[in-house]
DNA sequence: GTATCTGCAAATCCTTTGCAAGTCA
DNA sequence: TGACTTGCAAAGGATTTGCAGATAC
């Protein structure tokens, strides 16, 4: 092992590997996307990180969001809501459904959409990213209302 | 026949016959929507009318947008660009390649996402409402750089 | 020591809204 | 006439940025 730091399939590894500051606003971030159980907005991170740090800004969760994203750390995702929501890259991809009428998202598993990523490489050329795309419509309950 | 207004099957027949006043400004956003060949933005929308009709406010081409959203007439797309564009729901229906690397966006017709919505209907009950989708990734040019 | 990070405040960008005046039917 | 539409100006909410001071390494 090389560091003492946190284990090098962390976030925080990774930044560190990379020669990146760590700072604590960037280690409180980190941890508040990792904890994350669903994928989190960048209002929800600076709640969590200003109830230990009252200091900080959300400013520099916007800017740790943007540089994570540069290095393909966290995935964005917009699900429609006016804001975009963060997920570690790492962690499994799916896609969401999300009902139009009552405002529910679904988790929907990523193979499910292996078939249409196959078609659009093959039929286009066209390398899909479809880590975490949101699908809008109706869910089951609403449709039947 | 009933009016002598446009033909009922236009976006102004159809506001028409449904009672709302066909204000100029009204007529002119309407147009620009029937005349462009690709999804529109409420800007470019104005930049068109105000060319006619100097007097107008971007906040009448908002609210009509949202009149004719609410009336099924138009479709929104979110292409990523930080801005919405619209298209009239008649004129077809077609998916988007979006390339995230130099910017291009490719049509994909509808039909290659049928399986997809077939499958979320019967496995999940979601009925998925995909006009106008929007799929990002990277081209076949981009890709091969 | 110094390049990198941060907090702060102000600015952006797209879109929405309150209100009083204007206008279509 | 009178309800529906509009222009104007200001507000809104998410995100970005310039800058000077603070800090990790």
């Amino acid at each position: 092992m090389s560091h003492n730091h946190t284990h090098a399939d962390s976030l925080t590894g990774k930044l560190d590997e990379l020669g990146y500051r760590m700072t604590p606003q960037r280690m409180m971030v980190l941890s508040a996307i990792e904890k994350s159980k669903h994928h989190i907005s960048a209002e929800e991170i600076y709640s969590q990180v200003v109830a230990k740090y009252p200091h900080v800004n959300i400013s520099t969760i916007y800017r740790t969001m943007e540089l994570l994203k540069g290095l393909g750390l966290v995935t964005e995702t917009d699900l429609g809501e006016g804001r975009v929501r963060y997920h570690p890259s790492g962690k499994g991809h799916h896609h969401h459904l999300v009902c139009q009428e009552c405002g529910e998202t679904a988790d929907l598993d990523e193979s499910a959409l292996s078939a249409l990523k196959e078609s659009l490489l093959h039929d286009y050329g066209f390398s899909a990213d479809l880590r975490h795309l949101a699908i809008f419509g109706r869910c089951a309950k609403c449709k039947g209302k």
